[in-house]
DNA sequence: TAGATTGTTAATCGATTAACAATC
DNA sequence: TAGATTGTTAATCGATTAACAATC
């Protein structure tokens, strides 16, 4: 299969959470392309085309299997081989994510965390332990990881970046606002926390919304009962 | 000048950051499209017509003024203009966000968190108090309160949404991986913290990729001596 | 002037949507 | 069968890129 475009990769990841969701609460044995197109707002020949170019098909007046296509879309995204991480700066957000049960979900094994405080070096968080940073290259070596989570401050970015990569890491996912230089075949995800704020500040610049009393009042009252 | 289209949105946000950022090392008076496009992978022609669409006139010959394109931007996209935030969740990603200096330079204030713990209730973080969850509506009434950020459980998300909108808040920056609905005219920006996972997950499915001896002895000298 | 850059129009490219025969 | 859905091709749409006269 060629190579996905970000894109497709994208729409197929919404697929398999939509359905993944989905099957949690009703059983889901199939499911229709419009069924789809019109929970995820992607128009319906869009989701025959991406399911076909994953291979999949469908069965006439029936739609897709769903177990299926979540079993097909974990393989082709690789959601099914895990692989290991080292988190470094085990600060508030690196023990965000350290505590988020959403990671493990998408093959991601968190396997030792870093930081440079001594410390917080030798705790323990959500079951991983803190190692002192100056074990890392080795320990990146000794592992084989393949993936470095960034939450440290941005000027330690790009130095611990060039180690690591020098250590074999494959990709690195970073929570700083640095820009990261990399050799081709790395790959660097940004993942910057604000990201939303431009879309949100453009939005708020818009009139005040109307507010009606009546949701004053029912408000209140709800806040009350709770 | 007319609604401006999410892509256009983000590049623009893009170059602010770029010139924002550059400006800080050397005195840049004037940028060309051609450096801009260079440094973030945009064609020249792109950037002068993004530019145009703000109304940025430039120079013959020497291109545009550096502070005024930074200047237009953030009038544009709304960054010179404050506006309140609440905090809901007082867990260790929302201590994140608190903590992070980089909201305020996107025009968020965040005035107040809540949780329901009452262990955390009335404790600090950077600055600002902890309030119980009870008094969350009166305050957002109140305080006029135009966004809220929602790192809480899941399950929480949606009943809080709707109490939020009822209460006039415009804007919801939503950390969880909930589907919230909401009324027409109110934005959700959803901020999936595992949103770089299918692209990493995709990469590392790949052959692994050669690392050389040399790297590895020149990293592990790197780590010994630092 | 010569040359570098803008501003804008035209051309290209790619992605999305529409349409419809084939299928069960 | 009738009708709903797929799979795929053609048409449309919009975004990106190329080109180039105008400018300083």
């Amino acid at each position: 299969m060629a190579r996905l475009k970000r894109v497709v990769l994208d729409r197929l990841i919404r697929y398999y959470r939509f359905l993944a969701d989905v099957s949690d609460g009703r059983r889901a044995d199939t499911v229709t392309s419009s069924r789809i197109g019109a929970a995820l707002e992607v128009d319906p020949s869009q989701v025959r085309k991406d399911f076909g170019t994953v291979g999949l098909i469908g069965m006439s007046r029936v739609g897709y299997d769903a177990c299926e296509v979540c079993r097909t879309i974990r393989t082709v995204v690789g959601f099914d081989r895990p692989y290991g991480g080292v988190l470094i700066g085990a600060g508030k957000l690196g023990g965000a994510i350290l505590a988020s049960a959403e990671v493990d979900r998408y093959g991601l094994r968190i396997v030792a965390a870093f930081d440079s405080d001594p410390f917080k070096v030798g705790r323990h968080i959500e079951g991983v332990t803190i190692l002192p940073i100056r074990v890392l290259a080795t320990y990146v070596m000794e592992h084989q990881i393949r993936l470095a989570i960034l939450t440290i401050p941005p000027s330690a970015a790009q130095p611990l970046a060039d180690l690591l990569v020098s250590c074999g890491v494959e990709a690195i996912w970073n929570f700083t606002p640095a820009r990261l230089e990399v050799p081709r075949g790395v790959l660097v995800r940004n993942q910057r926390l604000t990201a939303g704020l431009g879309e949100i500040a453009y939005h708020l610049k818009g009139p005040r919304r109307a507010v009606r009393h009546r949701d004053y009042a029912a408000a209140i009252e709800g806040a009350d009962a709770s």
